[in-house]
DNA sequence: CGTTTGGCAATACGACTGCACTGTATCTGC
DNA sequence: GCAGATACAGTGCAGTCGTATTGCCAAACG
């Protein structure tokens, strides 16, 4: 066997440089070349370990998912056991959203990809998870789940698109909460 | 002067035949030819009627908004005059929401348009028009108006990816007027 | 040692891109 | 009828695209 090389970890530093050009310049950006030139590596190289754009593709968006679920998962873990559902809905949905240059970025990421998907089906993201996750937490059960999970989503989007301002998205989540927590 | 054309109807005619395109291969595939074709128009035509590619799709995104302040502005007609704010506001996100084939095809173009103007500032759109109005009418404010937008964004979204059927999104709309307006 | 094999670079290729340019037909105003 | 403006169609060009192919280099194995 010739040289050992981390073969997963090259292909995310590919990834890696595939979102930076994606958070800047939109999918229509990213190109074999340009990708390479932006991960400092040769276009051939690129080819080597995504044989195809397509397949570059499909683990740049499972790259961006794992993240995402991670962000979730680590501000679930700063909570400690155990903590109240409202609580730990609050972090996970604010994990989320695009409240910081930093995770803008990643927002216009996850919206590029988005519409990507959106003409092709097959990279359909499962939400069903945190549907039934959110059902199981809430008073107001699936159709709570249904609305509060939508309002995430749409939060993020006027986020993104500079309409909504971090507190007015933080007011209105909060606000959505109390209600759906009854308190009064 | 010469022949008379009617300059904006052949504006439009490209203009629906991008939409078109970007409903069923997305943005990526909108092409001066394949435009051209889907027009069933010579590829120089196109260039006589849009000078550039970016001048084509500003077009094409101002067509777009308008058939769907259009399509809110129908709705709300239908109502007759001085209808209650609760069916009135019903009626207007109904009317954007992507709740057949035919407005999930539009809805698909919106999104595609959303993630172009996400990298691409001086072309966002305006909200303010549609949060104002929400935050006269909603008891809540501006944060139940701000709610409400984004829960009208959210359910669009998954209404495209399918994660919601027609009918979870009208429930959790329903659900989430109700509260607004404190039905009990 | 040589052979094999994976890591990587470079090049070539055909298709396609946006855009500039040219040519031609058609119509209006003088 | 002629000059000029508009409405196209067609072609050419420089550049980029994704992909296939080739070749060199280094490391592991027999």
């Amino acid at each position: 066997m010739p040289r050992k090389v981390d073969h997963t970890e090259r292909r995310t530093l590919i990834a890696d440089a595939l979102t930076r050009l994606a958070a800047t310049q939109g999918l229509e950006a990213v190109s074999l070349r340009h990708v390479a030139a932006e991960a400092g590596v040769s276009a051939g190289m690129v080819q080597h370990y995504f044989r195809t754009k397509d397949e570059m593709m499909a683990f740049a968006l499972e790259v961006v998912r794992d993240r995402n679920q991670a962000r979730v998962a680590a501000a679930v873990a700063t909570l400690g056991d155990d903590p109240p559902p409202r609580l730990l809905l609050r972090a996970m949905i604010t994990a989320v959203l695009p409240l910081d240059d930093a995770s803008r970025d990643v927002g216009r990421v996850a919206l590029a990809f988005l519409a990507y998907t959106a003409v092709r089906p097959g990279l359909r993201a499962e939400t069903a998870q945190l549907l039934e996750y959110f059902a199981e937490v809430l008073p107001g059960g699936a159709t709570a789940a249904t609305g509060l999970l939508a309002l995430m989503e749409g939060l993020g989007i006027y986020l993104l698109g500079g309409q909504f301002t971090a507190e007015q998205a933080i007011e209105a989540l909060d606000a959505q909460l109390d209600v759906l927590f009854s308190v009064r």
